[in-house]
DNA sequence: AACGATACGGAGACTGTCTCCGTTTAGCAA
DNA sequence: TTGCTAAACGGAGACAGTCTCCGTATCGTT
């Protein structure tokens, strides 16, 4: 499940490298002008016409998604070492903080996605699925209460995301990751 | 602390009729088509050039800003009730809950000025005010921990009003807000 | 080498944002 | 009332961004 495997059928040579080169100069525009970065200047700095564009991505939440998806599988990456922690509860916890820390790194460009349990954003797919494995292994090993589901959590940890992203562009200051998620963690803990 | 104390410098009965008209108008738009809505769209529906809209609303946040700073004193006025209630406890987590429906009615519109603590944005000073009293009602009883701020406690829910407003648009299915806000405050409660 | 399918590019129609400035109006003072 | 001034109005229009359409170019195959 990795970007490269999910198109459908092999694309023209051409048409790959322009597509490739789009989510390249997208991603970069994006983070140093936010989501609504414009695409007609994304297409011209990636050498391509504006047609192009939109036949790859009919709309900017799609290319936006593409994006999110190629960052998300490296930070699904970052998560494989916990997934053999000795103590899989608090690898979860490291895990949630991670999770925050990425985002904030992403500019928040993913929190708006992260919260879709469904496949419909693939973004939300891959870290939605990472997570579920570290919930699993919390729970087997009797660390967090079985009635939490994955997608409550990922409900729960979308809002210090979101809180925490935020407060890095604004200048605001939160509470620090760690400490949010040790309070949700508080309350799925088993006691 | 409402809405209309917040002006400045009286106004010119005609700019007030305007302001007012702008606001109701915005209001019943957003509404409607999100918060992209067509501004200019609006200055007409109310009846008034695109300069005047401008002049009162610099931007589009300010607009989105003062129509949600009218809802949240509706809903804090829904809150009044809870300051008096026996169970402190009870009465915050029910608040949060009504918090999140109330966004959630409001189409999300509001959960994005939600989290931020300063008087920046007016909105979520309302709120966050209604909020610290219940908290500190709360924490007087004993009923949650007094390491918990009330900024704390509403980013952990700007998440859940996050998940279930995105949700209610989506037509997705996501845990109860009561759920939701029950992990929580499992997580803040003494014990 | 030739041909069909696939993809490209850019002109341009369209929509929305926001400004500028000449005109109107409210409020006040005489 | 009248007249004056500051405040506010409105809308034309410059500008920026989105997205489509279609003639042209390129790929990959036979």
């Amino acid at each position: 499940m990795t970007a490269e495997t999910r198109a459908p059928r092999p694309m023209r040579a051409d048409a790959r490298r322009n597509y490739e080169k789009l989510v390249a100069v997208a991603t970069e525009s994006f983070l140093a002008n936010g989501p609504e970065a414009s695409l007609d200047e994304i297409a011209k700095r990636a050498g391509v016409g504006p047609g192009t564009l939109y036949r790859h991505f009919p709309n900017r939440e799609a290319l936006l998604d593409a994006v999110c998806v190629q960052w998300a599988d490296s930070v699904a990456a970052d998560a494989a070492p916990l997934l053999s922690a000795e103590d899989p509860t608090a690898a979860l916890s490291e895990w949630l903080v991670r999770l925050v820390d990425h985002v904030g790194a992403f500019k928040g460009l993913a929190s708006a996605l992260l919260l879709s349990s469904e496949r419909k954003h693939d973004t939300a797919w891959v870290l939605h699925h990472t997570s579920e494995e570290l919930v699993e292994r919390a729970k087997a090993a009797g660390g967090i209460r079985p009635d939490v589901t994955t997608s409550e959590l990922m409900q729960l940890t979308s809002g210090i995301t979101y809180a925490c992203s935020n407060a890095k562009q604004s200048g605001k200051t939160v509470s620090a990751p760690e400490r949010l998620i040790g309070l949700i963690m508080d309350g799925v803990r088993t006691r």
